[in-house]
DNA sequence: CCTGTTTTGTGAAATAAGTAACAAAAAACT
DNA sequence: AGTTTTTTGTTACTTATTTCACAAAACAGG
């Protein structure tokens, strides 16, 4: 099992930049096309692909349509992944329009709140009390969970996905989650990102004028 | 000029973690306690500070309220940061809506976007057609921008931000922008966040059954 | 004031990640 | 068919990051 989170990364951006090329037309793609849609050098990208045992054709490149079949196999997107949300704030509303995940073959399942007035059981998305959690993700079997509640209640409802079963966390709350080791939690966090941004332009500025 | 940016997103963690602890009644913490916080090594927290000339007391540890001063400093969170947004989408308006921003010192002072039918001039962050970027960045001396607009609209708005001397970029849009060697641009891509999430519990299912 | 303990700060060692280089394969051209 | 060109795949090299280890400083207790 590869654990270099970039590299993951790494091949989600190139599937991306493969469906463009595609849209475009290319029926075949070398290491430097792929190199420069996602910013990186060409040895890198046959790096990443001999880590996974992708190969191509010595001079032919690689074909588009086999290409995106492997990386969508090895990014396990061969069926469509249910997920659900905790919490319908901000976030989670943003979340729940957004279109991005469903040609990504990403399919908010359900979101989850605690505050009865948002309960909506016939939307499309179903919005439901937290109680109903646990029934809701063992029949579906789901996996993938996503924390879109206040700082406070996080590791709450992450306790309660892990009792569900929940393997793995999009965790939007800005602290860090105690879960157990085979447990994945990935952070999205819009502050420090920001902050991320505004050091380095700060810090350009004063080596400009230093 | 420290180029690393997992040290600096680090060096956000900690001022995060110290927040948390001063409310607790923390007033001084040791390298290990912020580790803990965080989930890295208490080396690692030391050879952080150490990097930046942030020193504490032997068998001391580090004030609390000093630190997050130094932290702020390096930061470049003295005072508040005005931002801009581009894009009144579902991701823009959470962004507008989120309250985390105001308690870390980012203020977002206006919003951009090309439908008429939502513009806002005397709202409390207005919403503005994007040709009165330019004149709006410039008379507030702004440096940092939003993108939250659709993948085919982001480059040209990345480039009318740097015509307005915009330096640092936060990009929601899943595809690579070109921008000049002295820009700061820091993507965030939700599906790619969460296809990592499903690539890493799909790997961690494997293993288990192989 | 001395001894023992704790915790920092840093230079050295280990690990991980990224880059370069080049042989081998495949296609194109003559 | 042979030669040239192109592009992969992999090994070796380089750079970056993390972890270790320990001396030096600061405090506490007798």
């Amino acid at each position: 099992m590869i654990t270099n989170k970039s590299c993951i990364i790494r091949l989600s951006r190139y599937k991306n930049s493969l469906h463009r090329l595609r849209a475009l037309g290319f029926v075949k793609v070398f290491s430097d096309n792929l190199a420069d849609a996602i910013g990186v050098l060409p040895s890198q990208v046959r790096k990443d692909f001999s880590l996974f045992g992708i190969s191509g054709n010595k001079r032919g490149g690689y074909q588009v349509d086999t290409l995106i079949e492997k990386l969508n196999t090895i990014l396990g997107k061969e069926q469509t992944q249910e997920v659900i949300v905790a919490g319908l704030g901000n976030i989670g509303n943003a979340l729940m329009k957004y279109k991005g995940f469903e040609k990504e073959g990403i399919k908010i399942s359900a979101c989850f709140d605690i505050d009865s007035a948002k309960y909506h059981r016939d939307a499309a998305i179903p919005i439901l009390p937290l109680e109903e959690m646990k029934d809701f993700v063992r029949s579906k079997r789901i996996k993938i969970g996503v924390i879109a509640v206040p700082d406070i209640a996080a590791q709450s409802v992450l306790d309660m996905m892990l009792a569900c079963g929940i393997k793995g966390v999009l965790n939007f709350a800005p602290l860090r989650l105690r879960a157990p080791e085979d447990v994945v939690v990935n952070n999205v966090n819009l502050e420090l990102e920001l902050e991320n941004v505004i050091y380095f332009v700060n810090a350009q500025e004063k080596t400009k004028v230093g």
